[in-house]
DNA sequence: GTTTTATTTGAACGTTTGTTCAGTTATGCA
DNA sequence: TGCATAACTGAACAAACGTTCAAATAAAAC
């Protein structure tokens, strides 16, 4: 027996990209054997290798992918506007495809010490590149006076860190649905940064 | 030979587990083999198992210990007083203390999957008493008036994420020291409890 | 309908894995 | 000083690891 009835590299392909996606995100990159992921997508381990050179670049390009679609998918969305109107639609936005992608996410923030040193610059590139948005609009809402900030760079972290946090304790069906979240972040959010504060009482 | 010369389990057994920590929090649980332990702590692989039973008891008894002792440090920290200086106060603890213990904490975040469920559930409920214990004084404030917050839980969590972010990014010798990145955190944290604020704009 | 090509099998490779244990040696106690 | 025991070695175990590849077979091209 060799080639199985129906074999696509169309379908098998993102298969085996698919649930390495899953299997690195529940078990961790080095937990996963390549005949794990062989045996869940129904073919032999050595089958992986039209699809990928090796289990690391198989990581890599995961990760790759995902805060590349990650930041086109928030470029697609962002429009001209005010900082607040930006700055909770980046709220909601985050939010909403963090949850959407939970694995991918997952992996991107977990699996960095797993990749090797010139991969890792890229995958870090990246990331600051989708932080910088945020912090862009910031700046900018600092600038016109409608943000008040002791350090823009802290606050953008900080609000980084507060929403990516969802991902770890959101459950569908739970009290609150997605949107119900993201309108309580987006109330935190502009707290952080000081909207509508007066700005007599800071100085 | 066996037995090496200066052996003790007072020094062996501390060591190991420190050892243990390093490595897992650099490399994760799973790419790190017990012969790489044993190696760093400058002995054979089976010496080990006089410390521990096997490797995931290695890793639960790490996490564990961490968990008991940032609980208890916290505990001893915390004195009566007013929603708002309790909270300054756990903000500045929570900020130094993972700080002050990266690897431990990095570890109790990110090697949750590798626990056996009942060890999992035991790990989650240490954690669940963390959070509580920001919690009760957020509730504390909201009762006594001073915090102004839509949903006390989701604040909590919120709050957490935000702080705990700090320990992927903060470096010794940057920009800000550990205190001066506490300072602004609790005050950002005072803005997502809406410490000060104007009760009459938000009716 | 035949040939070419893409896709997969299945076995094999050299390593490395966690763990066990009989044997060896330093240490602490009498 | 001698004896018991705690601490460790070094070799061994079966199992699993990532990866390679000739052979086999389905699909696509002609």
């Amino acid at each position: 027996m060799a080639r199985t009835t129906g074999s696509h590299s169309e379908t098998t392909g993102p298969r085996v990209r698919a649930v390495a996606e899953h299997l690195f995100a529940k078990h961790g990159f080095a937990a996963v054997s390549m005949r794990q992921i062989a045996a869940e997508v129904g073919v032999q381990a050595g089958a992986l290798y039209n699809y990928t050179p090796d289990k690391q670049t198989l990581l890599f390009s995961l990760m790759h992918d995902h805060m590349v679609e990650l930041i086109a998918a928030w470029d697609a969305t962002a429009t001209m506007s005010t900082p607040t109107a930006s700055v909770a639609a980046f709220t909601r936005f985050h939010i909403a495809y963090h949850l959407a992608r939970r694995d991918a996410v997952f992996i991107a923030y977990m699996e960095l010490r797993n990749l090797s040193p010139e991969n890792f610059v890229v995958i870090e590139g990246l990331r600051k590149a989708y932080e910088q948005r945020l912090e862009q609009i910031i700046r900018d809402g600092v600038a016109q006076g409608v943000f008040v900030v002791a350090d823009t760079r802290i606050a953008t972290l900080a609000i980084i860190g507060m929403l990516t946090e969802v991902t770890t304790w959101f459950r569908d069906g739970g009290r609150l649905d997605v949107d119900g979240v993201a309108d309580l972040y987006v109330a935190m959010v502009g707290r952080v940064l000081g909207i509508g504060e007066d700005r007599r009482s800071v100085s």
